[in-house]
DNA sequence: CCGGATCCCTTGCGATACTG
DNA sequence: CAGTATCGCAAGGGATCCGG
């Protein structure tokens, strides 16, 4: 390739970063939770139940925890009875939104590219 | 919510759309896989062996099988002693360039924000 | 309503060794 | 060099039931 030194640095950089994004986005669940907390800004848990197809309330519940200890969202509960909780997206997880709109994007080309012809 | 029944129609839209992306790009390697390409504009097998930090070659060969078959990368045989294989994104592949940038920018910035303090 | 606990099957994925 | 083949554990993930 003709790179300097610097430049290889530089990828390596790189290449690091995204594999650290996605071993904290990684597996089938965790953008589409977040997606839908990200679309309504507030989501309570039977709710993104709904929105993301296919999930189970177990994977949700790991999920979510995970989520939170990466400080992507809030966990509040709320006292009523029974009880409901809510999910917001933290200030840093609120920096994903560019990329979630970005995969909505993308999915709805792919899905034309790929069965629509 | 109080959302109107076309909004509810728009947001399943969006979390369908989402869910196919993540269909795609699933998995702890595949956008690491993309990014290596992606830098380079065309890399080989062994190459992005090394770029990938802590993938295996079986796994390396079934995600390029998976990404091919999602017409994401083009795979070419070059008739080299020993053999070289190179890879490169497609038309297609390369719509997801800015997804990558975006990725690799949150990366560094998730870093600072949970390791960093 | 929000999950946790349990059971059980499937898939991901690493390690190693081997071939054209 | 660019993969395949085989083995085997660990994690993913569905179904169901239960408790606060």
């Amino acid at each position: 390739m003709g790179c300097t030194q610097k430049e290889i640095e530089q990828h390596k950089k790189e290449m690091m970063a995204i594999q650290d994004s996605m071993d904290v986005l990684n597996g089938k669940w965790k953008m589409a939770i977040i997606s839908s907390i990200c679309i309504y800004n507030e989501r309570r848990f039977s709710d993104i139940l709904n929105d993301v197809v296919g999930i189970s309330n177990k994977m949700l519940s790991k999920e979510l925890k995970d989520l939170e200890l990466n400080k992507l969202i809030n966990r509040t509960v709320l006292d009523t009875h029974p009880i409901t909780v809510k999910y917001k997206l933290t200030k840093h997880g609120k920096t994903l939104k560019t990329i979630i709109n970005n995969l909505t994007e993308w999915g709805k080309q792919h899905r034309k590219e790929i069965i629509g012809k």
